[in-house]
DNA sequence: CAAAACCATTGACTCCACTCCATGGTTTTA
DNA sequence: TAAAACCATGGAGTGGAGTCAATGGTTTTG
């Protein structure tokens, strides 16, 4: 698959898939034809790129994806400290969860107080 | 309260606070004692600070987070488009929410796969 | 009272995650 | 076949959210 292509299913820019595979997020291989520059990429890219973004709308980092991602492709569990680092950042999703659900409470709260100013509003 | 204390409640640094400041998220009047230039922060700015940090934590951006503070503060309801507003942002957190959910799962199978290959681990 | 700790202001700086642009080559399409 | 659409590469630029450093004043504390 073509950049473009790709792009068109995930609804990334070429510009951030160029960006994320010089980051080391995914990877592409030379075009069949070797008569253009283009660059292929494997058919199961998107499915990992919503694994990308989901983790980045979630807040974690490009460097963090890129660890993780690199040791769950070799296979190489127990690189650096894994342990360690998968608590963190499960530490640290369930922080946004709770922070995000919070705010969540609040806002339905003002628009609750917003539907209420407006019920007991009088023209003119 | 001054800036030291408060950075002590909150565990936000002074510049962060000073920063904050700047963007209209919290205010301060000059100290009581009119011989120095030193600022005070009402009581409640920690709470204040509390609210503002679980959303920036949620993802919210500092400008949406001073247009919400703004107009709840002016008890101003109906300024601007509030309504589609509001709509936004919970749409939003909610998409966090989801989202870190996933990659939580993700991640909480990934610990899982590590714990079994510690189990299976045959030394040397 | 002197040293240490605190404070304000200004402006420069950093980091992250993109985004844009210029250049030059390749495919697709009307 | 020519215009339009696509592609790669490299490097510069942007915006958000802080963070740091310099300067010069004020309080607190031992």
């Amino acid at each position: 698959m073509r950049i473009g292509a790709l792009s068109a299913l995930t609804g990334l820019s070429r510009d951030t898939l160029r960006f994320y595979e010089k980051q080391g997020l995914i990877r592409s291989q030379p075009s069949s034809e070797p008569s253009n520059t283009y660059r292929d990429y494997p058919e199961d890219t998107a499915e990992r790129l919503r694994m990308i973004t989901d983790a980045r709308d979630a807040g974690l980092s490009i460097a963090d994806l890129k660890k993780l991602l690199d040791c769950m492709e070799s296979g190489d569990l127990g690189a650096f400290d894994l342990d360690a680092f998968l608590d963190e950042r499960i530490a640290q999703l369930e922080h946004v969860i709770a922070t995000a659900q919070r705010t969540l409470d609040m806002l339905n709260g003002t628009r609750a107080a917003v539907a209420m100013s407006d019920q007991i509003h009088i023209p003119q």
